[in-house]
RNA sequence: GGAGGGGUGCCCGAGUGGUUAAAGGGGACGGGCUGUAAACCCGUUGGCUAUGCCUACGUUGGUUCGAAUCCAACCUCCUCCA
């Protein structure tokens, strides 16, 4: 195995960050000999980011603890624009305002990942509509868009998947990737910024701002991409029914968000262990040991840590024990306590007390407690055997619930399927 | 600009006037087996005030007792020609 000079690119190995490199060799050893600024764009398409661009932030909390400087790009302007990659239609194109309350949110998301501040390793945010929205366009095809070729373009992963699918391309979308080029050209001037990095599908995009910089400037810039994650059995990262993986705790509560990662498969726990923890690899080496059930064990530190880092250690402990409650011991976690829970524990649905004394039927307080997305998928659920009142299997989905179903606490469990629960709390 | 071929449910893809809420596969969800895992087996997979009603096959109109299926216009994709 190789051995590298530089403690970044070492550990981004070990732990399974690097797919590719421009090259591996001379930012091994720039980034042994000094401090390097790097970055990672994130466009504004939603209010949140999802476990899917957990990666990315990884890989900049290690470049910055490390020693280095990270910068996160937000795609104000190139959100206007939408990037075809991996996308096989296009996106809805958002406005100004759109734009900037996802920006917020996303934002947010980096500050238990990051220190922010003015030190020399202290992450920046910068905004790509800075300089992207001031760029004419005459000016901007004579000086950059030159050298660019129609012909490479085309043979981009991002552009084929599109011509191939017989989906329609636009050529606004066409120059998301001179944009980016353009972002990173644009850094390494602003802020010395020398190695753009990404997922693996970013890679052309990468490699244009490369080009370009040494077109235009002569200036060795580096790329760096990570491997697209998908689990073992192959579905994407981050993705669950329920919807993504937010890494924001209104769209998905520490519960939900500890529950997705103790639910990885046994194959996935050693290496998502390395990506979204900061465990020692020896310790994850042997977490990753353990067999059978006590893969459990594994998967319950896999949740707890990467709980941790994004929603911090003291719900973490709180989101622990009401998991414990509602599967060890068929509970209804935190609530119970009384308090409200936080987004530690089961989403609680509060229903007017008038609508419990008279009754409610089942399928109807299933959709209510969005465990299921219509009354006819909650009577569907029921029929198959899926829907359970207090742990008890609904019958019919026409069953009445009432106050008469509280338990002592005050509370009704809702559960659909063995693991989706909420609790139902009359106000 | 011309000629031809396409656009079907979450995705892929059958279906060329009635028996089609639309074959088949994938995905997803539920059940079984388990370890809140994978694999495997079974079921479900438009909505509703639900033994019935409503909405759906690119869009809008038309023909017909009846249309995803026929016609027209439009939108859009592909291929070839200029």
């Amino acid at each position: 195995m190789t051995t590298y000079r530089s403690d970044f690119i070492r550990i981004v190995a070990e732990r399974g960050f690097l797919h590719q490199c421009t090259d591996l060799e001379t930012l091994d050893a720039l980034a042994s000999k000094s401090s390097i600024t790097a970055y990672i764009g994130f466009d504004c398409t939603a209010p949140s980011l999802h476990a899917g661009s957990l990666v990315s932030i990884m890989l900049l909390r290690w470049l910055q603890k490390t020693g280095h400087r990270p910068i996160v790009l937000m795609g104000g302007g190139t959100t206007k624009v939408g990037d075809p990659s991996g996308k096989d239609e296009t996106r809805k194109l958002l406005g100004d305002d759109g734009i900037a309350a996802n920006m917020a949110g996303i934002k947010d998301v980096f500050k238990p990942f990051l220190d922010f501040g003015n030190g020399p390793t202290d992450a920046l945010m910068a905004d790509n509509a800075d300089w992207l929205d001031g760029l004419q366009y005459i000016p901007f095809l004579r000086d950059y868009g030159r050298h660019f070729s129609i012909n490479r373009m085309l043979g981009f992963d991002s552009v084929k998947l599109r011509l191939d699918r017989e989906q329609p391309l636009t050529f606004l979308e066409f120059n998301y990737m001179i944009l980016q080029a353009y972002d990173f050209l644009e850094l390494a001037r602003r802020y010395d910024c020398v190695l753009q990095m990404g997922g693996s599908d970013q890679w052309g995009n990468i490699v244009g701002g490369v080009e370009l910089a040494r077109r235009l400037d002569g200036r060795a810039l580096y790329g760096l991409t990570t491997p697209l994650l998908e689990t073992a059995s192959g579905a994407k990262m981050g993705k669950t029914a329920a919807g993504a993986v937010w890494l924001n705790k209104d769209m998905l509560s520490p519960y939900g968000y500890w529950q997705y990662w103790r639910n990885a498969e046994d194959a996935d726990v050693g290496g998502f262990l390395r990506l979204f923890t900061d465990l020692p690899v020896d310790e994850i080496a042997r977490l990753e040991a353990l067999k059978g059930e006590e893969c459990n064990e594994a998967k319950k530190i896999l949740a707890n840590e990467a709980t941790k880092l994004c929603h911090g250690e003291t719900v973490v402990e709180e989101v622990a024990a009401s998991a414990a409650s509602v599967f060890e011991n068929g509970g209804v976690g935190v609530i119970e306590a009384g308090g409200e829970s936080d987004g530690a524990g089961l989403p609680v649905i509060d229903v007017a007390r008038r609508d419990l004394e008279n009754g409610i039927p089942a399928f109807e307080l299933l959709t209510r407690a969005g465990l299921a997305a219509s009354n006819s998928e909650a009577r569907r659920l029921i029929k198959g055997g899926g829907g359970r009142l207090n742990g008890v299997v609904i019958g019919n989905e026409l069953q009445s619930v009432s106050i008469a179903d509280m338990g002592s606490k005050g509370l009704i469990k809702l559960s659909a399927g063995k693991k989706r629960h909420a609790v139902v709390r009359a106000i």
